[in-house]
DNA sequence: AATGAATGAGCCTTCATTCAT
DNA sequence: AATGAATGAAGGCTCATTCAT
């Protein structure tokens, strides 16, 4: 009697795992034992499923990318307005979420990752021009002949806030990544056309 | 009286020979072969000298941060106006030499290793302080209630912008990080008091 | 499922390689490599199933205790003249099979080995202490007064005795440490009180 | 401006250092490195003097026995009564330069060398075979038929005996090996011949 | 579906030894 | 006489991956 519809599960379970672990040590060298025991499973089950290492790696790569962009679909439902728009994209990438140690050391990880394979690469320019078109699109409306500018300025900020919030250890409000962004963002609006 | 006075070339050979082959390569998974072979030596020398791997990837690291530290004070020596000094910070940042994907490569590899040793930590944190606490000291002279924000959001850029800029292999002059940086200090100041 | 119970055959292969290794060259300069190949498999197995190379060591020099004590026991089975028993001990410890050079080039190793391994230390004292307890218990009633020295000469002589017979290549049936040993024996009890 | 007459200082710093450091390690695991050290030169120079670290091995092997032949040269010059020499080479054996820790040490690990080295099979075999002869001699006047077996007797005592002393840390004075061998000697000579 | 068993390949590191000076 | 410099060779250990069951 063979267990049927696993694969669903076993693959889920390694993802985590393997985001999971990747946040823990700091680093993507994880071995798939650490990875398939915090799965639950054997290394050769996990072979089973991804065919290789590096597969895992990109799944959850993905899994993380898909995840972030539900979050950002569910935050920006029914909202119209394009500076709020902004605002929430702004908001939602320093969620409680995304600011876990685990995740950014994971992000930093695939950002570096990125460089080795063609795979990852692929899905963080995906993620990238998402992000940065959505952003566009909106500051278009706002300030149109520096949206392109203030785009890459905010996309810039996240990133390193991202970086300098995990290698900190130290927690600031006042240095707050998000803090930062909105500031940033409202004085390349009020210079154009103040808003109160 | 033996060939005397190796230690130091051999030693700036390993470290040259580290960045470059973290820049070629896009990770640390790099063996003490592939750099000894790169600095031209066998790899019982390149342990005889730093003793292990770790301390290789320590040393270049302490190298890359030295460098810029100096680049810094050269650029910066005999300049007093605040303005100026910052600017040349940022534009210092995002020098020709510090852009090349190759240091940038190794730079946020450094990022990630700064996760599992101790030693790069340290490195990294003494860097940013000092990097940080100039930025302060000329932003108080320039917009005192703001300097701490503004700081952290120049360096933020400036970190985001390394990151972005080696991920994005295409090279936009709109969205340079040096414009981006430069723009959001303006854009600051000339809030706080006009400049002419 | 997969092929089962396969760790106890491979250590038990992998202790009498270790032990066949170390009697063939003589010393514990013995590479896994070996060791591994005479059991029939690859380092990573034996790693796998040890851990370490430390380890196989360990428990080598466990299996012959373990073995020797076992012999012990089944000589001394049902046997409860004193006098017996401790002849018994003696003629046990110079047996052909623990006489083979091959187990006492093991053993002498492994007396070597004790300085540096706890863990083999501790084995040893135990399996001492086991044997000294067992002579006393018995030549306390032979002769209570001097059955700590007794003790202690027929332990003294068995350990030589291992050690002259493996360094003299040729074999002098006079000289054979059993003799010697029984003799030692038989002479303090002669004078202690004559015996029929 | 060579120094001039430097080789015998210099291969007796090492010797010195060889058994010195086995002696510490209670390994013959030790590096030529550490040897020069504590000799206070290079490794260079070392080999230089010996060529191999194998000829320092013998070279520290031949210096013991030299050294113990001497010394029993030295107590046994002028004593001709054969029973006292007979004691006087077992106490000798065990005098307090010859059962120091390191001593023994160096002893038992050069006993596992000569299982590999012919040089240091052939040094042993000498002195061996000297030290019994000597035994056999001075016995063959006291007990003409047992000579052969009490001298081998002796020699298997002293031998277990360094073993288990260096093994056992505690010392028990009741059970030195010197006690039980002197004893040994009694019990054989007074059952052939009593003494007073 | 699942896993213990097994291995080839490779990496870091150590070390005895040689050489030029 | 003396040594820093340099290396080839080898060893212990790890790990991703495959396979038989």
């Amino acid at each position: 009697m063979p267990k049927i519809g696993m694969q669903p599960i076993r693959s889920s379970a390694l993802v985590e795992a393997v985001i999971s672990e990747i946040g823990h040590s700091g680093t993507m060298d994880v071995t798939v034992s650490q990875i398939a025991k915090r799965a639950g499973m054997s290394t050769a089950l996990a072979h089973h499923y991804f065919g290789s290492k590096n597969q895992m790696f990109v799944a959850a790569m993905h899994h993380i990318l898909i995840q972030l962009g539900a979050e950002f679909s569910k935050n920006l439902k029914g909202v119209d307005d394009p500076l709020e728009r902004v605002e929430i994209i702004i908001r939602t990438s320093f969620s409680d979420l995304n600011m876990r140690q685990e995740t950014i050391s994971a992000w930093l990880n695939f950002y570096v990752f990125a460089q080795k394979s063609e795979d990852v690469r692929r899905l963080l320019k995906i993620y990238h021009s998402r992000l940065e078109s959505n952003l566009r699109h909106e500051l278009r409306k706002l300030a149109p002949e520096k949206a392109e500018t203030i785009a890459e300025g905010i996309a810039a900020i996240i990133d390193g806030g991202y970086v300098r919030w995990v290698l900190r250890g130290a927690k600031n409000e006042a240095q707050h990544p998000e803090r930062i962004a909105l500031e940033y963002l409202r004085l390349n609006l009020s210079e154009h056309g103040p808003r109160t």
